[in-house]
DNA sequence: AGCTATTCATAAGT
DNA sequence: TACTTATGAATAGCT
């Protein structure tokens, strides 16, 4: 990365490789911090500059990462240091508390998860079950017309002509927003059933239906 | 770098938190070499997984930076000759621990009553907000069917008997569950119209969605 | 475990 | 010293 490729090698010139240190060390900072975050690990790193000045991040403490670092690869060089009952006592302490703290992280995301996931889910499955479940009303009530239009072409001109009108009256009714029969809205929630270029009928959920679903991601 | 940007924040899926644990391990890793070679610096990396394993990377060794950091640091902190100010060190981490749980707590309780608050409130207002909306178009309906009675009494009797037969068969239709008309079912989510003794009709919503309510409760 | 499409990091340049 | 930009690297989402 950079204009051109560079040789994993001592930069001899100092000042470039302040420059670069500088520049790589925040990288490197940034990127332990990530994986800290990403990955739910406890990442500790100490960088001592060609200078010999110390450069330190950790996700919790340099102080934290080496007592754990000391637990795990075995107590035996760990403690020059005299380990007196109160000091004792103050180490299980954290011990427990880290502990709690850990179960109350777990606990909370698996609710997070839980209620967030779940409810995502049953909502916008909930929202394609009702545009279903409306789709086939609608083509329901469809048909009756058709068959409606079909047993009136079979009686007389003049009663047909009348029956006629009267559905499309009733047509109408049945396939235009029905706001627009009087103008008014009814809620802001309303089902809108709009009349569309192909004259299919295009059942809409309540705007806030779908708000909600969204807020709840 | 990847297939679109990605939100730094724990990865919840384990499975994809473990692999990227491990790419950006090496590529921490890798790093951090390069940093110590380019710059000339001594590096000490640790990082604890998510499973509690260590995994660490030194340009020396992770001793030598311990040591090296405690010289550098903490003297004072981590020698055996000062137990005052370690046991200090433990008192502030318990402190800082309780903190944190405390927040965490805290936190917790919020989130609960938020989410589950809201989504419950949003749920019944909107369940409220379906059945006013449904009420309000079944109301016009009926209006309109009212109208339609009037304006055929005005007719002649013949016209107007042939007319009110098919006012009545789209009133069976529309007044009447609409799956009775050929008695299947389209989908288990259905709305239900359904004649009361009133002749009032009823919008029902969805089983599930009354069900989906009262888990979130 | 490999493969790309993308985003990211950064070596030079200003 | 800090900002900009052309490029090489790292890596997220897929198979």
């Amino acid at each position: 990365m950079g204009r051109g490729k560079v040789e994993i090698r001592r930069i001899e010139k100092s000042t470039n490789r302040r420059v670069t240190f500088w520049k790589r060390r925040n990288g490197l900072f940034k990127k332990a911090m990530e994986m800290g975050i990403l990955c739910d690990a406890e990442v500790g790193l100490m960088i001592f500059s060609s200078t010999g000045k110390l450069h330190e991040f950790a996700t919790t403490s340099i102080r934290s990462v080496i007592e754990r670092y000391n637990k795990t690869q075995g107590d035996s060089l760990q403690s020059p240091l005299d380990p007196t009952l109160e000091l004792k006592f103050w180490q299980i302490e954290v011990a427990i508390l880290r502990q709690q703290l850990h179960n109350m992280q777990e606990d909370h995301r698996k609710v997070m998860g839980e209620v967030y996931g779940l409810s995502v889910k049953d909502l916008q499955n909930l929202e394609n079950q009702l545009e279903m479940s409306l789709s086939g009303i609608r083509m329901k009530k469809e048909q009756i017309l058709i068959e409606q239009i079909q047993e009136l072409t079979h009686k007389g001109s003049f009663v047909h002509q009348e029956n006629f009108e009267l559905f499309n009256k009733f047509q109408a009714y049945g396939t235009s927003d029905p706001n627009a029969v009087n103008g008014d809205t009814i809620s802001p929630y309303d089902f809108t059933i709009s009349e569309e270029s192909q004259g299919h009928i295009h059942f809409q959920l309540p705007q806030n239906f779908s708000d909600l679903a969204r807020a709840l991601y």
